[in-house]
DNA sequence: TGTACATCAGTGAACGCGCGTTCACTGATGTAC
DNA sequence: TGTACATCAGTGAACGCGCGTTCACTGATGTAC
């Protein structure tokens, strides 16, 4: 899959070929590709929720700036490429089962981060329903970020800017909307 | 591809057949499935920008609110569905060629953009690289909403909000936060 | 310590199938004179 | 108006190939007694 496509492009013979072992061999540990891609999805999953551990405790031993969390981000991403790759790819391609269980991943992040800013005193004023649109748009803009993140030439993004400095900006507008933002009445 | 998956999980004979022709008879139209890709990238380009046209004469006109020009956004893109479900879809998880396309034409969007936000008043206190940062993230965010918007059962987002009114509130947030920016100072 | 048995990842051969691609063809439509 | 020719979307048969899946098998490792 480092090449370029989806694992829908991606034959089992050619699993079990890069694997070492003869076709059949397969089913001694998968019935089928979308139980691979399921136990992906989960190792993705295990490996995401470190990085927000790391996170989230930077935050609370430093209180830590932005830049400092999407570093933190970055480098865990760019440690473990092949695996948010394959998150990258297919978190909107993938067949419906594996793309079902990333949403669900997804909205767990969206949980566990409405938790957190809730308890934060910057976003006090904001009620539950203005919190889910904060988390949700702050995790689509992560994941949406994947896929530069995964580049293994990171240099190519317009303005020369870096792909973390453009993910950090982004956090920074979102945040400094929420912090301003003041209920529906605003429409 | 109605069904579930992308385009890499499609055979060409599968399309001809979809078609009514005969397999040999793609060939008198594309010479591989990615030209097929490319052509259907054009001609969901084309589309867009005349949403985007729309949404432009209604903001001219009646000086409209987010909620009206998402409206109209989400109701064109309902109007074509399968052609957005493609957009979708192959945005992260196509072949390279393909990705690359709607990659290509995803940074015409964001420079247009650009040129709109930096017209009114609202965000002249924003320089160029920040006008960037917020075009990308509007333009991102609105292309990661595809894949809700193009579901044909839309009742089924968390907290019963639909997926127009969610990506209003998003919309919303970001425009805040532009509004509010006063530069890399503030970090 | 030694023997008998269970477990299980990996083997290798074989199968039927749908795949992409080729080729010479047909037959309708449009154009030149 | 009529004839000759060019164009070109679609045909149908055929090809070799990689695919997913099956099966009885091997042989190393662990366990019971």
């Amino acid at each position: 899959m480092a090449d370029g496509c989806g694992m829908a492009a991606l034959s089992m013979r050619e699993v079990t070929k890069q694997a070492g072992i003869v076709p059949a061999g397969f089913y001694r540990h998968f019935p089928d590709m979308d139980s691979l891609g399921l136990a992906l999805v989960d190792q993705v999953g295990t490996t995401f929720r470190e990085a927000i551990r790391l996170v989230r405790r930077d935050q609370l031993e430093r209180r830590g700036a932005i830049s400092a969390s999407v570093q933190i981000f970055v480098d865990f991403v760019q440690a473990h490429r092949a695996l948010f790759l394959f998150l990258a790819r297919e978190q909107f391609g993938g067949s419906p089962v594996v793309r079902d269980a990333i949403s669900n991943m997804q909205q767990l992040f969206v949980v566990d981060l409405m938790h957190d800013l809730g308890e934060g005193n910057r976003l006090r004023h904001l009620r539950h329903a203005d919190l889910t649109v904060v988390a949700d748009l702050i995790v689509k803009t992560v994941f949406s970020a994947l896929p530069e993140l995964t580049n293994p030439s990171p240099n190519q993004l317009p303005d020369g800017r870096s792909a973390a400095r453009l993910l950090e900006d982004k956090l920074r507008f979102i945040l400094i909307g929420a912090k301003h933002w003041h209920g529906v009445a605003q429409a």
